[in-house]
DNA sequence: CATATATATTTTGTGCGCAAAGTATCCATT
DNA sequence: AATGGATACTTTGCGCACAAAATATATATG
């Protein structure tokens, strides 16, 4: 038996936000079944919905997904013919990424989802902006710990 | 180019949610590394730290796993000597967990984790309660939500 | 006592998540 | 022009996460 209340589970913040995000992920399946997508399919989809044409670095910096996570993801999206990627011209390290006319169509049929899934949380706008902005702030202060410790700066 | 702000990434609250558990689970990485067990496979010791000699059914409840999940987990740490499984004597259905000494003993270890994470997040204790009660609330939705569902209640 | 149904767990298959290593290309010095 | 980093990605390997199907056992019902 541990005695240590910090080791309790009930007190683990880690664990609510583990739970809690992956059962939102679970209610984002059945909407996302009939567009064919993941959610992590469907987070890309926003951010090329926004902008597409873009080299895959943007796409990490703004999907916060790992580049080694982003290449297969994007081949699946290329195999549904949502998207295509050519080399750049410039640079012909970097690959552009560009949605194709179903990918751009694919946006209206996604258009309901954000209604429909808040439909099934019952909770204030303001505790929803709540959550995200504290969910923000602990990202970004892990994010910037992530990288003073990659350059080894002990502060 | 999206025009509804209901899909801007940056609108999502599943985003931030997403994107700090990930980093959370990140944070936890070399810490854990030490006691060479990854953040689930440490969220099943925490379980079973409080109350051990339990069926699995008793685990998928506390940690919040799916089955299929725990399965193998449950295999990997048994096959670190942290822990036994047995046939429940009333149920042989049942499978029983315990802990080895081994896995008692990695307590001891684990006691300086939680300071050592949270020295690395610069949040009041205030807003760390706060995000953890509002995740807290999101999951307990999400699954009740769930179980409807399951029922097929439509309510 | 069959048979149906429910419960506990495992298996299978797909898709992340990510560290680490590899490949290709660019750029800055010399 | 050669060399030595950076930079932009891809590949590999392991461990989840989870739906769906399978297995095994218990329990209820006719």
């Amino acid at each position: 038996m541990s005695h240590n209340p910090k080791l309790k589970l009930e007190n683990q913040i880690c664990h609510s936000l583990y739970s809690a995000t992956n059962a939102l992920v679970r209610a984002y399946r059945p909407l996302l079944e009939k567009l064919d997508l993941t959610y992590p399919q469907y987070l890309v989809m926003l951010a090329l919905w926004e902008q597409d044409e873009v080299m895959i670095k943007n796409l990490v910096e703004r999907t916060r997904f790992d580049a080694g996570t982003l290449t297969p993801l994007l081949k699946r999206l290329g195999d549904k013919s949502l998207l295509t990627q050519k080399k750049s011209e410039q640079d012909s390290r970097q690959r552009v990424v560009e949605l194709t006319n179903a990918g751009h169509n694919l946006l209206s049929e996604a258009s309901s989802i954000p209604d429909k899934l808040m439909c099934r949380i019952d909770m204030s706008r303001e505790e929803a902006i709540l959550l995200k902005s504290l969910s923000e702030k602990l990202f970004a202060q892990l994010l910037d710990d992530e990288t003073k410790v990659a350059e080894n700066i002990s502060t």
